[in-house]
DNA sequence: TAACTAAAATTGGTTGACAACTTATGTCAC
DNA sequence: GTGACATAAGTTGTCAACCAATTTTAGTTA
């Protein structure tokens, strides 16, 4: 399932780290693109592949006939590629700012939102029924919670946790020993709690659910977990302040 | 400043609605590299970038020696390409997840964070007295609380949001209207506030100080815009239950 | 000194060729 | 038939050479 780093990527973590070394300022214009192919051992293409990499990025301007600009500071240059991250790291970014949302969707909520809410749900239902491993609507309505707020940001972050979740090696790991029903049963009635306490506009109801909902499945998620592991981080996920 | 998308971008968009219009269904195959090439009337190069956008936005996945997979469900696919965010819908996102954070960091936070912020105040200062636009102390101190977690998924959508907010046009034409330096002393003096609380590790009060920071930061880009503009989004900002 | 022109530098893009890998097809032994 | 293996076909990955489009620099001229 997981392959290995992409070409690109590779090589746009080395020209990361070749333009680290050259110690440019931000506002610099670095190598040009051939002198980065050259100083890679690549080709051309090859090369432009890691620079478009680092320019989505935002980390260097490309300026047509011109050059290839540094634009952001250099800290942000030579990070890991892939710093995989926990699921219990992710759980509680997740708790911190779904409950937030929640509890402001509760007010910009609308009847149309509900009813998507509720497709959403049976989704679930029928995901559980069949005993696949489909969390598709489980996904959907936790995104259709933070479009109920009407703000594209709020939307944008939580579909990007999402994908942080399906890229994490540890998710993976750790879902695959997920047959157990119950769990999903369970969360199908925090859902629905969530989904009550919207649909009263409580606010501070929602956000209590939606907390509740994260801690239980941070709870089956702790059960499941081999604590053996040198990179489990359930210890992090300490019990804060509710 | 501002320029035109760069070319890859635009084919990025026209491949979508490509694939959208072909119907395909999550783990198709889709057109080959060539194939794609040729119906967008444009060199293998380019349609190779076109197509690494879409992979780096997880749309598709590119298999060496298979072939293109569509990875996402299509309703991401055709969404526009610069969605302009507007800087209301942004301070609201961010006074939801930053309040959150700063409450959560209250209880995480070390003797060494507190110490890394209060030189990124003394930074905030000095940039004031230089009159300059710089703003770097600003962004630092909201980044340090964010690291004061100690999780790295926070810290990342921290940084998103800003990043977010230097990407946006309307942020900066408000921007070249902020001339006073009353402001930023006003919001110097929100940062210690929520120093203040941090330091003394009271959560509740360091998540209402931020809280009424962002709020302050609303009422002067409000006071300083044009509500005649046709992209204003401040009518979004409601005063939401604190 | 200013304005215009030409040249050089640089990114943008195309094409053909081949390598590397994956998938489909066919063949042969049993 | 069936399985194993070999072969071929299909596809992405990469390079190199070439030219176009644009910007920057240098030079020249009035």
């Amino acid at each position: 399932m997981r392959k290995g780093l992409r070409r690109y990527q590779e090589l746009a973590h080395e020209l990361k780290i070749l333009i680290q070394q050259k110690g440019y300022k931000v506002g610099d214009r670095i190598l040009t693109e051939r002198q980065i192919a050259e100083a890679l051992n690549v080709g051309r293409s090859a090369a432009r592949e890691a620079i478009l990499m680092l320019e989505i990025e935002d980390l260097v301007e490309v300026r047509k006939g011109s050059g290839i600009y540094l634009v952001s500071d250099s800290n942000r240059l030579a990070r890991p590629i892939v710093d995989d991250i926990g699921p219990f790291e992710l759980l509680q970014a997740r708790q911190l700012l779904e409950s937030s949302i929640a509890g402001f969707a509760a007010v910009t909520v609308t009847k149309n939102d509900i009813v998507r809410m509720r497709e959403a749900l049976e989704m679930e239902r029928k995901g559980i029924e069949a005993k696949n491993n489909d969390y598709s609507g489980d996904e959907l309505f936790h995104r259709l919670i933070a479009e109920a707020t009407q703000n594209s940001v709020l939307v944008d972050m939580v579909s990007e946790l999402w994908r942080k979740r399906d890229q994490s090696l540890m998710w993976a790991r750790l879902h695959e020993r997920i047959f157990d029903t119950d769990y999903r049963e369970q969360w199908l009635k925090d859902h629905e709690d969530i989904l009550s306490a919207l649909q009263l506009k409580d606010a501070e109801g929602a956000r209590q659910a939606m907390w509740t909902h994260l801690e239980n499945v941070r709870d089956t998620l702790m059960e499941l977990s081999d604590v053996e592991d040198p990179h489990f981080d359930g210890y992090l996920f300490s019990n804060t302040a509710n």
